[in-house]
DNA sequence: GTTAATTGTTGG
DNA sequence: CAACAATTAACT
């Protein structure tokens, strides 16, 4: 094609499921004379139906393979909006191949709302300028292709003086040119954030015009790296990016990152995606953590892809972690990543003790042993705090009857529903029956609730129980247990609340708290400073789990609330209850041996062919009933068989329910596709997806790649 | 014989 | 995916 080609026709991609609609863009036609602005890039306003639509154009084209009768006109150029830079158009087309997606399906819902939505005929002023105005004084007023004034060099604060490993660590980082991966294994404690900010302060030293990206794997995480960063770089201001930000926010801080004009992105997963013209280093705390993977939608990895943009773009890439993935893990085995150490604490704080209590045989009070409670007074004795984890939030987790053995079954999932005591109501007698308004049957998974029965449904008995022990129950019991202690609790019920949670831990900082019930929330990244004592409620749902992965995670997890524990160079203790006390991960937790519990795991695996060593994808369908489910992927099993022929380098397994088999009325059901490498296995996809498009039936399915939960 | 709910089709 | 049409189920 010559420069004087007549491109007829742009290509648009939109946000429309591409596997199952057989096109991932769509034409229209486009006068050239009236619209020279519109190229590859372009973000445009295009029919659609009866409304319009803002789509990304992939490609200009001199002619459709459609009835011209068929193409509508593109309306014009999004107003204000700049072009996608190509680097960004690299990651997303990277994902978009990998995920096998449309590119459509993975650029528009990268972008915040706000700014995707076509504006009203009759709109006055652009969103975009709006959020321009609104990150920054005067970012705005810079010409649209030009980068953004070069702020003042900073004048730092003196940063706190580094101890042998740490400084080590960043050597191994100052190193690098180009793109390289670098995993920093560091204990809970170990002054990790410290190395990340030294890092990224040299960073930005070297380019007065640069960009850095700071991935956190919860927003709950993110104020408080914000206040870090904020006070360690005083002439910038970071642009926070999550899914809970106000929409007017979401666009400003996307917009100031997209444009170069905030030159620290601190972000959850979605951040990966945001478009950073110059972006110089990449840095993923706690990359191990399941949330890096979206769990809807196009299942992106955030982690995997912040290394794939690096990659593309030649940038060093940073990942942190007390209890690394066992992909990184095996990529530093294979000398693909870099390791860098720190083996100890900052200053002269010590790991804690981890002791294992066996709760066979034992009289528990509360679901505590006597030796927990014991630990639990002593602690409040001495005026430090204690925690106490359990990842059961509720009352209890579920409601039975012990006359016919009746249990609080959701209707539209296989799961219970579980007992939660409504959210101001005070401590009402024993029994759930007493005092029906003060509680319901909720589900965790559909969200469905219902008030508490009167009585069984099945046999009439009035004697309803609450089985087994929730966050809000264990806070109950442990008021009994300590009659005038402060105890505070935190999960997400009480997080739901705007700021209760910040309350709770601001509580729990300034000493107004003995002890702190919870969940997951109060595991990760939180520096209580008297906290002496972490009890462990139950550790035994991840160690026989279904999920090969649930060992790994539960290490994690248990790594990571001992981590609370004596981080003020205090003497601390770590008591896990449970009733298999020999599992061989409690011996690795105690000596605080990752290297060991990691190359343990990661043997079990190659032997038995899992992650990382093969690769997988998962299909996912879901219908009215369990039958039809397995009935499309057992079709879907035959068709990709019949391409694969004898070719044994991709295997497909049988088609089976999901773990959770019924959610909110839908029957699921799943066909694992494995693979020794990924070539074979994206080539075999790419031939084998739009043939489901072709089978009957209504199931709904999606494709996972590197599936997390199995 | 109408309305509501569910399933299917279409979009460039 | 969302809008809309077509078909089926639920009712005074």
């Amino acid at each position: 094609m010559g420069p004087d080609t007549i491109h007829r026709y742009a290509r648009v991609a939109l946000d429309l499921p591409a596997s199952q609609l057989g096109a991932s863009w769509f034409d229209y036609a486009l006068d050239p004379q009236a619209q020279p602005a519109i190229a590859p890039g372009s973000w445009v306003l295009v029919p659609w139906g009866t409304g319009r639509r803002v789509g990304l154009v992939v490609a200009l084209a001199t002619h459709s393979d459609l009835d011209p009768a068929r193409i509508k006109t593109l309306i014009g150029p999004l107003p204000d909006a700049r072009p996608a830079p190509e680097p960004w158009l690299k990651l997303l087309r990277f994902a978009a191949d990998y995920y096998h997606r449309g590119l459509g399906e993975v650029a528009l819902p990268a972008v915040p709302k706000l700014l995707r939505t076509p504006p009203a005929p009759k709109a006055r002023a652009s969103v975009f300028g709006r959020a321009r105005a609104r990150f920054g004084a005067g970012g705005e007023a810079a010409s649209p292709a030009e980068p953004p004034e070069p702020p003042e060099p900073p004048e730092p604060p003196a940063p706190p003086a580094l101890n042998p490993a740490q400084r080590e660590a960043l050597a191994v980082l100052e190193a690098s040119t180009g793109f390289s991966v670098t995993l920093l294994h560091g204990v809970t404690g170990s002054g990790k954030t410290e190395v990340y900010l030294h890092w990224l302060a040299t960073v930005l030293a070297r380019d007065p015009a640069c960009q850095v990206l700071l991935l956190v794997p919860e927003i709950a995480l993110t104020p408080q790296l914000a206040a870090q960063v904020a006070a360690r770089f005083p002439a910038e201001r970071p642009a926070i990016l999550h899914s809970d930000l106000p929409d007017g926010d979401r666009a400003a801080h996307w917009l100031a990152a997209a444009e170069g004009r905030a030159r620290v992105v601190i972000g959850t997963r979605l951040a990966v995606l945001a478009p950073m013209p110059r972006l110089a280093a990449i840095v993923v705390d706690e990359e191990h953590d399941p949330s890096y993977k979206q769990q809807e939608g196009v299942r992106y990895s955030a982690r995997d892809l912040a290394i794939v943009a690096a990659s593309q773009r030649g940038l060093p890439v940073l990942l942190g972690s007390a209890t690394p993935s066992l992909e990184s893990w095996l990529a530093v085995r294979r000398g693909r990543y870099r390791l860098a150490r720190l083996p100890g604490r900052i200053g002269d704080a010590a790991l804690p003790e981890l002791e294992v209590l066996d709760l066979r045989h034992k009289t528990l009070q509360h679901e505590l042993a006597p030796a927990a409670v014991a630990a639990i007074r002593d602690t409040i004795a001495r005026g430090e705090q204690a925690l106490v984890f359990i990842n059961r939030r509720g009352y209890a987790p579920v409601l039975g009857c012990d006359q016919c053995g009746w249990l609080s079954r959701c209707a539209d999932c296989s799961a219970y529903r579980v007992l939660h005591r409504a959210a101001g109501a005070q401590r009402a007698g024993v029994g759930a029956s007493r005092g029906p308004a003060r509680y319901r049957l909720v589900c965790h998974h559909c969200g469905g609730e219902q008030p508490v029965p009167r009585a069984c449904p099945e046999c009439g008995n009035i004697d309803l129980k609450g089985l087994g022990q929730g966050t809000q129950r264990l806070e109950e019991g442990l008021l009994e247990l300590f009659p005038g202690a402060r105890i505070a609790r935190l999960d997400r019920d009480v997080a739901s609340r705007r700021g209760a949670a910040q309350k709770v831990l601001d509580a729990a900082h300034a000493g107004e708290v003995d002890v702190l019930v919870g969940t997951q929330m109060l595991a990760k990244g939180h520096d209580f400073r008297r906290l002496s004592l972490v009890v462990v409620v139950d550790c035994d749902g991840g160690l026989y789990a279904a999920d090969y992965r649930a060992p790994e995670r539960l290490f994690a997890t248990l790594m990571q609330v001992s981590g609370r524990a004596g981080r003020d160079a205090r003497a601390s203790r770590v008591l896990l209850q449970t009733r298999f006390p020999e599992h061989p991960l409690f011996a690795y937790l105690a000596r605080h041996d990752y290297d060991g519990f990691a190359d343990l795991q990661l043997a079990e695996r190659e032997q038995v062919g899992l992650p990382p060593w093969r690769h997988q994808a998962l299909l996912r369908a879901e219908a009215t009933t369990q039958a039809a489910a397995l009935a499309f992927l057992a079709q879907a099993r035959d068709a990709g068989q019949a391409l694969l022929g004898d070719d044994a380098a991709v295997t497909l397994l049988d088609p089976v329910p999901m773990a959770m088999s019924r959610l909110a009325g839908r029957e699921r059901a799943q066909l694992l596709i494995e693979s020794d490498a990924r070539p074979p296995l994206h080539r075999f996809l790419d031939a084998w997806l739009p043939r489901l498009r072709e089978l009957p039936g209504n199931a709904r399915w999606a494709l996972d790649v590197d599936p997390a939960e199995i």
